[in-house]
DNA sequence: ACAAATGTAACCTCCGTAGTTACATAATCG
DNA sequence: CGATTATGTAACTACGGAGGTTACATTTGT
């Protein structure tokens, strides 16, 4: 699988802009400031998932980056297959013997399997959406001070 | 997700070790060969599956790696635990900022879809064993001479 | 004893990623 | 207009992980 921390940056930065979706653009210095990480960072993921549709940036002062859909139409596997373009499973760097039985299938079998558990692995973050991530946080705060958490109650 | 490809290598050495199962042990040296990578690569790899319980091997003269369960028993998702041990989605390397409400749950809530995500990914390769593996296989061969494919038939 | 095989350490090279600096470009506002 | 603020992107470094390779100690069968 892809071990990049870039969907992790990615929900992030979509977490904030949701929140911030009244505050018109929101600039990379600040997203770096909550990602903990560097302006340019942010920016080469705005520009993935400004071509994915997902955000919209505006250059020049006041500018930024804003959300262009709604928190509940942003699948998460959107969100993967914008950041992460590549299969996620490695296969044969070298094609295997191919007068071994084993060799010559092998590469075509393991394809199948790849892609159904990717697939699945897919599906799974097709379930939830922008809006639930938003939802998950509110809840359950680590520190709960005002919020009720369900075992408390 | 982890882009290794010692999966593939991995069920294709088994794949090999079933296929020989009647021949006793098979040294690394053939197993590399179907491969096509170095023999030292398949020793690192059959240690890890010895660790698991997937193969046996036998040092010294005549010695070499076999099967320890039959392919039938062997589901896909143990190779792939076997060999990837850590977690396969990345997280955020530094902390995010702990005074943005999205960087202070964050971390949680991903950890959550990650977990999830990961465990579709792994139930679907569950559903199959080696044993289907060699069986896919027989099946739909590239050049058919002998075996009938189901679209000629 | 010799040959064949594993187990493992040490090292190299390659590649992808995060991080950083720098700068051209664009847009807003006084 | 011109200063400011911001994006977009190139170029570079640092680091880690992976596959690959050589070497060698050890074990085992003939």
């Amino acid at each position: 699988m892809a071990s990049s921390c870039r969907f992790a940056f990615a929900v992030h930065v979509l977490a904030v802009l949701a929140l911030k979706r009244e505050s018109g653009g929101v600039c990379s210095h600040l997203l770096a400031g909550s990602v903990n990480t560097n302006p340019v960072i942010i920016r080469r993921l705005l520009t993935r998932l400004r071509h994915a549709g997902l955000v919209c940036t505006q250059k020049g002062a006041g500018g930024g980056a804003s959300l262009c859909q709604e928190p509940e139409d942003i699948a998460l596997n959107v969100v993967y297959r914008a950041i992460e373009p590549g299969a996620a499973m490695g296969q044969h760097p070298h094609k295997p013997n191919q007068r071994c039985p084993v060799g010559a299938g092998i590469e075509r079998v393991l394809a199948e399997v790849s892609a159904a558990a990717e697939s699945a692995f897919e599906s799974e973050l097709a379930r939830r959406t922008l809006a639930d991530v938003l939802a998950a946080m509110a809840e359950e705060p680590p520190r709960g001070k005002t919020a009720r958490t369900r075992k408390a109650a």
